[in-house]
DNA sequence: ATGCATGAGCC
DNA sequence: GCTCATGCATA
């Protein structure tokens, strides 16, 4: 036994299910639209709209498995839309008019040594207390939340989903030094993977900390619709 | 495409 | 304060 490779929960490999999720991004490409194009679309065909980068995250994979499960539905439909209307062009130039005051902090940019240095400091804990991160801060000489922020998307980051597996992809994900999903998983998943029929039982049992099944990428994403 | 930020909901 | 969904701003 000298190998303990990815043990992909369900038997299933990754591979497989991020290239067939792949053809959202491939169709909307083909049919000429953008990510914003879509993310506007679909303010117009159901009242909320999506920036360019959820768009971009979706199509990349990179949402939560929660996430990708309540956005799959909306990008579907969008797609039969958009293949089988003309006039989907208005709908994605939809006047854009949202005078948004300046009250967004200015994006703070942070050093390229001084993150490594926060990488270190998240190896040893991802989630430090507020006191420590006073301490971070102070010998970062960066602002108290900046660092408290940062750990949040840190973390955060660490539990999208990922795809970009190569046919010899070795488990070389982001390090969890949380505990990882422990012997019985609660996965919502049925034998169709995690389709979300417009019935509503979708299940999703109340996670907790361990909500992360970082390889195991749905069977259920694939976009294909069926129409004719 | 991605980094830093916001805000709602929860404890 | 944290998580989570989401996005402005920027690389």
């Amino acid at each position: 036994m000298g190998e303990a490779p990815p043990v992909y929960l369900f038997g299933i490999s990754p591979v497989r299910d991020g290239s067939r999720l792949r053809d959202l991004k491939h169709k909307r490409i083909m049919l000429g639209f953008t990510q914003a194009d879509v993310g506007l679309a679909l303010g117009t065909l159901y009242g909320k709209m999506f920036s360019q980068t959820t768009i971009c995250r979706f199509e990349a994979l990179q949402l939560s498995f929660k996430n990708m499960c309540k956005l799959k539905p909306l990008l579907q439909r969008w797609l039969n839309e958009a293949e089988n209307t003309d006039n989907m062009q208005e709908m994605c130039n939809a006047e854009q008019v949202l005078a948004q005051a300046r009250k967004r902090k200015r994006r703070t940019s942070i050093e390229t040594n001084v993150k490594g240095t926060l990488e270190s400091f998240f190896r040893k804990c991802v989630k430090p207390s507020p006191q420590e991160i006073s301490q971070i801060a102070e010998d970062l000489n960066l602002d108290k939340d900046v660092v408290r922020v940062w750990f949040c998307n840190r973390r955060q980051k660490g539990k999208r989903l990922l795809l970009p597996f190569g046919n010899e992809a070795e488990g070389v994900m982001y390090d969890m030094n949380q505990p990882l999903v422990p012997p019985g998983l609660p996965i919502p998943v049925t034998s169709q993977g995690y389709s979300l029929a417009p019935s509503p039982p979708v299940y999703m049992p109340p996670f907790h900390k361990a909500e992360m099944f970082p390889q195991a990428l749905q069977p259920g994403l694939s976009m294909s619709n069926s129409s004719h």
